[in-house]
DNA sequence: CTATCTATTCGATAGCGATCAAACTATATT
DNA sequence: AATATAGTTTGATCGCTATCGAATAGATAG
C-alpha cells in the first residue's frame, strides 16, 4: 500500500460523522490519560456508550471500531469482556504533518 | 452545519485517493506559489493532466475539484477557458489543529 | 461564423458502506 | 450449570458515489 493510499485510508475512517465523533471522543481520554501518565484509555461500556450518545447500535459502533483500527488510527485491547481503545500517536502525527505548511 | 460535521466533510473530500492526489498537488503549486508571491495556482490543463497522471476522465476530474470546493478545501477561479485552483489556508489549518495534542 | 479547446452537466451503472435485527462467542456472576 | 454482560458476525437493505460516454456551454482562434 502506496503512502497516499494510507492517508486516503485515514481521512475515509474520519469521513463518517460519527466515527469522527468516536476517533474524537478517544482523544479527549487519550489527551486526559497522557496527563495521568495512562497508556491505555478505558472506555467503559463502549457499545452502550455509543448507542446512547450517538443513536446507533451495538454492531454500527462494532464496525466503526473496526474502521479505525484498520486505518491504524487506534489500537484496541481487551480486559475480561471490556475493551479498551488507545490513540495511535504515530499516525495522529502524520496527519497533523500532512496539513503542516512549510512557510506558515 | 455542526462544527464536527464540517470536519468530517473536509476529510470525506481527501477520503478518496485521487482526491486526495488532486489536492496534494494543489499544496505542491501553492506553496511554490507562496514562495514566489502569487495568491493563485494556475493548473494548466488540468482535466487532460487529471487525465493523464490518473486515468480518470475529464467528468470525474471536474467532479472532484467540485468536490475539494464544496468541502471548503480549496477556491476556484477563471481566466478565459481555464480554470485556477487555490489551497483554502484557513481549513488546512483548521485541520492542522484537529490533529494537534497539548502535551506532543 | 466556424472550429477548437476547456470544462460542466446529464444519465446510467456498478460497487461500496452505514445501518439494523438476529444469531453467536466469550467472559463473568450467581 | 444458568444467566447476564460486552462485543462480534452474518445477512440484508438502502442510499451514496466514482466513473464513464454523450451532450452541452463558454471562450478563443482562424
Amino acid at each position: 500500500m502506496t503512502d497516499s493510499d494510507t492517508l486516503a485510508r485515514a481521512f475515509k475512517a474520519l469521513s463518517h460523522p460519527n466515527r469522527l465523533a468516536i476517533y474524537h471522543e478517544f482523544v479527549r481520554y487519550w489527551e486526559q490519560g497522557r496527563e495521568a501518565s495512562i497508556d491505555e484509555v478505558p472506555a467503559g461500556c463502549l457499545l452502550a456508550e455509543g448507542i446512547k450518545r450517538l443513536n446507533i447500535g451495538a454492531p454500527t459502533v462494532s464496525h466503526h471500531i473496526k474502521e479505525l483500527v484498520d486505518a491504524g488510527l487506534i489500537t484496541t485491547s481487551r480486559q475480561g469482556r471490556q475493551m479498551f481503545c488507545a490513540i495511535e500517536p504515530k499516525m495522529r502525527e502524520r496527519l497533523r504533518m500532512f496539513f503542516e505548511s512549510p512557510n506558515a
